[in-house]
DNA sequence: TTCGCTTGTCAACAACTGATGACAAAGCCA
DNA sequence: TGGCTTTGTCATCAGTTGTTGACAAGCGAA
C-alpha cells in the first residue's frame, strides 16, 4: 500500500489523495468506524495523519468521500438480472471476507456503530443505493423488493460474521446456497 | 431509571447490581458499544462509574452479562408457530426502535462495531440465538432456515436504521409486511 | 461501643483519539 | 538566484475513555 521505494515521497497530490482514500476504504470495509484509526489509514497510506485532514477536512469527511467513491464504482447492479440470486447467494456464502463487489455494502453495515457515521450514511444509503436498486429491480414493487433483498443481503454478511462463520456443514453450505438464491432472486421478481 | 428518593442510595447489592444490569441492557441495545461509555450507563442507573467495575470487572465484563440476561428473558421463540412470520413481519415493520422483544437480537447487531464487543458476541450468539432458533425451528434443515431467518430479521433492521427509517408509502409498508411475513414463514417452513 | 466487612463515592491516572499550527522541502516561475 | 505556492512532516494539544486506589459510610457481630 505505501509507497515502496525509499527516499521522500515524491510529491503529487492526486495520487495521494487516491492512496489515501483507497486504504479509507479498504480499512472501513473491514473494520468498523470507531476501530479504524485516522493513525491506521495514514499508516497504510505511508502518510503523516495530519494530511487526511488537510485533503478531506476531518475523518468524517474522508469515511463520506470513500464511501462516496465506493459507491461509484460499485458492479452489483448492472449483471444479468435473471441470475441476480444465484451470484449473490454464492458471493455471500462463498465470497471472500472482503470482496471488492461488497465492499460498499461492507462499509454501511460497519457504520451502525458509530453515531457520527451513521449520520453520513443515512444521507448517503438511500440515493446511492437503496435507490439504484430499486430502479434495477425495476415495477411498481421495486422499493419494497429492494428492501427485502437488503436486508437478505445484509443481514446474511452480518450472521455469518456474529457467529464467526456460518458454522454449517458442506452440504448445509450448498443447502442454503440454493435456498438463499431461490428467495432472493422471487424477491426481485416479485414474489 | 434512577433511585428517585433524595438522600443516599440504599445499600443493598443485589437491587444496585440489577438496576446497572437494566440500565447497560437498554444501552447497549440502542446504541453501539463503542458509543455507550460506562458513565452514562452508571448515569442511567444513578450509581458511580467505579461501582460497575466493582460489580462486573470490566465493560467487556458488563457487556457479557447483559447480553447473557437478555436472551434468557427472551420470548421470541416460544410462541405459536403457525403465525411467527405475521409476527415478526408486524413487530419489523411497525415495532418500536427497541422493543423489549428484540433487545437481544439489537445488541448482537449493535456490536458488528467494536472488534471487543464482536469476541463477546460470537461466543454467544451461536449457542444463545442461533441454535435455540435452529432447534425451534426443528427437522433436517433447521440450521439453514435458522441462518436465513434471522438473517432476514437483523438485515431487515440494519436496512432500517441505515436509511433512517423506511422511507416507504403506508400502501408499501402494507406490501413489505405481508411480503416479510410470507417469506419468513416459507423459510422456517422449509421452502 | 468497637471491630470488620460490605457498599458506595471521589479524584485522578494512563492511554488513546482526532485535530492543530508551525515548520521543512520540493517544484515552479520570473 | 530569489520568491511563492504546494506538498508533506513533526510535535503537541485538548478531550474522552476505561480503570484504579484511597477514602467515607452503613451495618451486623462480638
Amino acid at each position: 500500500m505505501a509507497f515502496p521505494t525509499c527516499g521522500p515521497r515524491p510529491r503529487n497530490a492526486a495520487a495521494t489523495r487516491a492512496l489515501i482514500l483507497e486504504a479509507a476504504e479498504s480499512r472501513f470495509a473491514r473494520d468498523s468506524y470507531d476501530d479504524v484509526g485516522m493513525r491506521d489509514i495514514a499508516g497504510d497510506a505511508g502518510v503523516d495523519p495530519a494530511l487526511i485532514v488537510r485533503y478531506f477536512g476531518s475523518k468524517e469527511g474522508l469515511f463520506r468521500a470513500a464511501l462516496d467513491h465506493c459507491h461509484e464504482g460499485s458492479t452489483l447492479f448492472d449483471e444479468d438480472r435473471a441470475t441476480f440470486g444465484t451470484r449473490i447467494a454464492h458471493e455471500i456464502v462463498y465470497g471472500t471476507k472482503s470482496p471488492k463487489k461488497m465492499q460498499g455494502l461492507q462499509m454501511i453495515l460497519r457504520s451502525i456503530s458509530s453515531a457520527r457515521a451513521m449520520e453520513v450514511v443515512q444521507q448517503q444509503s438511500c440515493e446511492r443505493f437503496m435507490n439504484p436498486l430499486a430502479a434495477w429491480i425495476g415495477g411498481e414493487h421495486g422499493p419494497v423488493s429492494a428492501r427485502m433483498a437488503a436486508a437478505l443481503m445484509m443481514g446474511m454478511t452480518v450472521s455469518k460474521e456474529v457467529t464467526g462463520g456460518l458454522a454449517l456443514s458442506e452440504a448445509e453450505c450448498r443447502s442454503l446456497e440454493q435456498r438463499l438464491a431461490r428467495v432472493l432472486q422471487d424477491i426481485i421478481d416479485g414474489a
